[in-house]
DNA sequence: GATATGACTTCAT
DNA sequence: TATGAAGCCATAT
């Protein structure tokens, strides 16, 4: 496994309960905004499935497009679980079926910066408590 | 062991 | 503002 893959299980698992990130911002993360394309394999192949009911793994169904949208027929038991399990965890949907990014959009630093949409563009991921 | 493909994003034209 | 092309690592064949 590269240490590529590695960083990136770290920064998906500090996702915060009720938030989502998207490939391009894990990949900021980390410091390689231009692998956004792995991050996105690396979850393919993950290790660690999430359990929703122990809330320990990596949370796949948290990583979605920038846009908000869904990876669609990769998804545990396809978007419609996925989407499922966001709402349940409180993330907000629009009318489009996409996840409302303004609102449950991750900055990466704390789970009450998501409004402004700033500040998400941080070289380095600082501990961040889970839930 | 080598080649091809893949859950994407960003820059440039 | 919209469309096109480039970038990169890991896994599978």
């Amino acid at each position: 496994m590269g240490e590529f893959n590695d960083k990136v299980y770290e920064t998906v698992r500090r996702v915060p309960h009720g938030k989502v990130v998207s490939y391009g911002q894990v990949a900021r993360l980390i410091g390689q905004p231009r692998k956004a394309r792995f991050v996105g394999y690396a979850m393919h192949g993950n290790p660690d499935p999430w359990d929703c009911a122990a809330q320990t793994g990596i949370p796949c169904h948290r990583v979605v497009f920038k846009d908000g949208s869904l990876a669609p027929g990769f998804a545990f038991g396809g978007p419609d679980e996925q989407r499922a399990r966001l709402a349940a965890e409180g993330v907000t949907f629009l009318d489009d079926g996409r996840v409302d990014m303004r609102a449950c959009q991750w900055n990466g630093r704390d789970a009450g910066g998501a409004d402004g949409g700033a500040a998400a563009d941080g070289p380095t991921a600082p501990p961040i408590d889970f839930d």
